[in-house]
DNA sequence: AAACGCGCCTGCGGGC
DNA sequence: TGCCCGCAGGCGCGTT
């Protein structure tokens, strides 16, 4: 399931293969996806628009146009965006086919329909509703201890519901938040008040961490998918504590536990992490 | 006002 | 074998 470094990972892979190319026309296959389509947006804003490059905001791809239009794209749980060629065989649950002038086809397909395509009208995406309450880029400046601790110091909140909330910070689901715990040491279920300063800069500087790393490591499948125009397979960060539940802690050998937390499955060493 | 819980959706794996 | 159930997950919204 795509997290922040899988977003940035697609987002990195696909803008040099789409950049100045013009979208063609664009074919709506499923209107209901996490947000109804209006196809009418397609056919004012982004049909015959050409691809000036992609960025990224939390876990939203933003595709530029040269009309200062936008396709805003989240892959929710399931979602997926490749190139195919023209010939190749549509996939079930394909839901979105742009059709490109370097005769590729951009496809957005996604069974569990958890994510969305939207169009921002020339020179709104400043003004998305969709991003006005989202907090901080974990890998910006603004993602640092003296804004932590004012997120933290009044919050009765679990630590780990802090670290995926994402009027917080972006980016990070729960894979991510339960590694970047383990690494700062600290209890996922401890009262985010409760966290001491030297903890909240731990914490910071942990997320940092593993994001960057799991980057790192989504950039070395990066080559196969640019040769390929296939699908992203990534070669995913090796994960101390998500998903491990009985599996021995790579530091200390004791058992890692699972619990739920906000209704999430939740890994944790209760040695390592107090 | 903050915090919690629900609904959305499909594939898959485990249990019977 | 085949069916059913529960889980996986982000996000917005309704309720407390």
């Amino acid at each position: 399931m795509p997290e922040l470094p899988e977003v940035e990972t697609i987002r990195r892979g696909l803008e040099p293969a789409l950049s100045s190319h013009r979208i063609l026309s664009v074919r709506i296959l499923t209107k209901k996806l996490r947000w109804e389509i209006i196809p009418r947006d397609f056919e004012d804003y982004v049909v015959n628009k050409s691809i000036t490059g992609l960025s990224r905001r939390g876990k939203y791809i933003v595709m530029h146009l040269d009309n200062r239009a936008a396709v805003v794209i989240h892959l929710g749980m399931s979602g997926r965006l490749c190139l195919f060629e023209q010939t190749e065989d549509v996939e079930k649950h394909t839901h979105i086919i742009f059709n490109l002038s370097n005769r590729m086809e951009l496809r957005f397909r996604d069974p569990r329909r958890f994510g969305s395509v939207e169009v921002a009208p020339p020179y709104s995406i400043a003004s998305f509703p969709r991003f006005a309450h989202l907090g901080v880029e974990p890998l910006s400046s603004n993602f640092n201890f003296q804004y932590m601790k004012k997120k933290t110091e009044n919050s009765t909140r679990a630590i780990k519901l802090v670290l995926m909330n994402a009027k917080i910070v972006v980016g990070i689901g729960n894979i991510y938040a339960n590694e970047s715990l383990f690494y700062s040491r600290i209890d996922p279920c401890r009262i985010a008040r409760s966290l001491s300063e030297k903890e909240i800069k731990k914490l910071v500087k942990s997320a940092k961490m593993v994001l960057n790393a799991a980057i790192k490591k989504g950039g070395t499948t990066l080559n196969d998918f640019r040769n390929a125009y296939g699908e992203p397979g990534f070669f995913q960060l090796e994960l101390a504590v998500y998903g491990r539940a009985d599996l021995p802690c790579s530091e200390c050998g004791n058992p890692i536990h699972k619990t739920v937390l906000g209704g999430r499955s939740t890994f944790f060493c209760p040695n390592c992490q107090k």
